[in-house]
DNA sequence: TATGAATGAGGGTTCATTCAT
DNA sequence: CATGAATGAACCCTCATTCAT
């Protein structure tokens, strides 16, 4: 093909950034279908091309290597799962009627009930691949955010919150969510999986130590 | 080799199920050694067996392949933890003045403080298996020990202890513990750690739902 | 690499699907190499590969393992023989002079002639595969063509000819054939041996049993 | 263990001559069974032993290496058949009222009739091992015999018999019994079939050149 | 940018054979 | 002679990655 027949190639395609957005979605999605039904042992580079339908190649002008789609793929699920705790948070403290320690809870059950075998598979590249803390960083992030909002999310405490108090109870929840996903739990959609979350965040903050 | 050196030999050579158990604790260590110092990547058979100063021949004769090293360690270490949080409570329900939960809680602690990377891997290696159900068994028992003995072990709860309760917080306290060791929270090893999970087990039970 | 190489390259390179022939083509000449001078115990994929001037994993694109090799390389093998054969009784029907059955054991013989142990190897390798049957099928089909053109292809019968007939027959020239081949026997390119097996077939029609 | 042990133990059992040939008997049952029942591919030699209940060291002690064991099945295959042959041709001369060609035909499809697939696979593994000219040299024999012995054997013959022909009509015979050992024909067992290769022989050397 | 054939290092696994008991 | 755990060379095959088109 000569240059000439590329470029006219090229304006023929959609712009850019659009295209580029398109092929990471379909890798991923390729991605978490393989790892969904297959599991972690029958994931590579050629498959997950075939799967997306494009070429390795193409793959390759997306990602370095394949560890680079799974650690993708992890740090938008943290991100997404991120923004949606933080924003329930926000949103409670400015006016909700319901307590914002179980709206928080209520958006992670929410984040957690998609894609369960996909997101397991690729936190566990994440953590694989040396970069768990990232994992840390997110949940510690929302740590400090109750912490330093501790006046308004936890106004039941009783006793000043420190760090220990705030590893702790944010690595339980989520050693909680985990768990039930990875168990496929029948309680996670229960009204009653949510109220003990929420029970457990709240105890342990009113109760004296 | 002399006749000598033949005798010699003889009386090194320990009885056959001796020995056998041996290799498997050989194959352990360097497994876990290499796990430990160079990675998940870095472990494969030929590499496991030179460290383990077998060969990889020996080596297929005690494991299918490799994935069964794996699996063998993550279950021999769960069923060590396991032994070790029920010795715990048992004792501590046979008259020790500490709290039968501090006990349980101190004997998880001291068995997550051992060759952490290493077990991780193991656990990992469960997981990718599809076994991840026999680590959510393990803690699932421990959670029934927990039911039955409720009276004893629970002696502060306010409420009747539902299938849901023992859900939530034994997947709490598994789910703190796995954070610390992977995170590698300096709180692992400190008194105030112990009694913030100690704390948080008393909390959710203490106080009314 | 310049790009005046490049376009040099492209001209050197041919179209697709005849480069696919070709890369077959040069696998089953290593194959039939290693066979013919170091024997099936020196045949492994990699060798092969070598020899062919590829790599392995080229060779992995085109068969799935080492036996689909062997096994292509006898079912092209028993095609080309067959058509041979076919082709050779077809014409001889249509008007030659040459006694039909002459002509379709000369074909035989000139079949048989060429790359021997390759030959032997590749058919045992089908065998071994359980794939012998197909062999049968062939020598089969032309019992088939034998007896339904037997007006023309054995004048001199003086019985009608039945299915076992056919069997007989046509294993016994494949049997000749095959232990002169294995035997290395010098009669094989004598007029002498062609001859005898027309002489068989024809003594077995024409026969009175 | 002591030497002196070594001597006592070795009274115990039964002469030497007559356990080695259990063994053997053993290990040739045991290699058959495997080549009948699971192909060549799964034929080793610790499977060999297992199946014969003895041990590896012990299979060792009477065969060289694995093709020996193949090897002398074959050969004693060879030997059997052989002999079964030439008794029937030596018996037949000696006053039956029996066609001698069909007493050796009976005889030969007696033989093959017993444990085919072992037979074949030990026949395969002595060509592999290029012994093939063992089998060959026997068919030789044979037809050696046939010719020495034809103004008895083949009354009918209308012309001297060549070496060309008893190549030819030993072959045919063999490569027959081979193919229908191999591809299982009904045939196998049928007097039709007997009267066929019988006729075959008769015709081939009473027919005129 | 997309393609996909080619690459080849690397690793899992087998199995014939040995040898100390 | 029997045993069978141990050996380790050999070999099949995969798959992440490249690069010429």
């Amino acid at each position: 093909m000569s240059r000439q027949a590329q470029i006219i190639d090229l304006t023929r395609r959609k712009p850019r950034q659009v295209r580029a957005l398109d092929t990471v979605e379909v890798i991923f999605e390729a991605t978490a279908r393989i790892l969904q039904r297959e599991g972690p042992a029958a994931l590579n580079t050629n498959y997950i091309a075939e799967r997306a339908g494009i070429s390795v190649g193409t793959l390759y002008q997306y990602f370095r290597n394949k560890e680079a789609i799974l650690v993708a793929m992890a740090r938008r699920e943290i991100a997404t799962d991120e923004a949606a705790v933080i924003k329930a948070m926000s949103e409670a403290a400015e006016g909700s009627d319901i307590d914002p320690v179980r709206l928080a809870i209520r958006a992670l059950i929410t984040a957690y009930g998609k894609r369960r075998v996909a997101r397991r598979a690729a936190f566990e590249a994440l953590v694989s691949e040396g970069l768990g803390n990232e994992l840390a960083k997110s949940v510690q992030k929302i740590a400090q955010m109750l912490g330093e909002r501790s006046d308004r999310l936890l106004p039941a405490r009783t006793r000043p919150v420190t760090p220990t108090n705030l590893f702790v109870i944010t690595r339980a929840v989520s050693g909680i969510m985990r768990a039930a996903s990875q168990e496929e739990s029948p309680l996670l959609g229960t009204p009653e999986f949510e109220d003990e979350l929420v029970h457990l965040v709240q105890a342990y903050f009113a109760g004296s130590s």
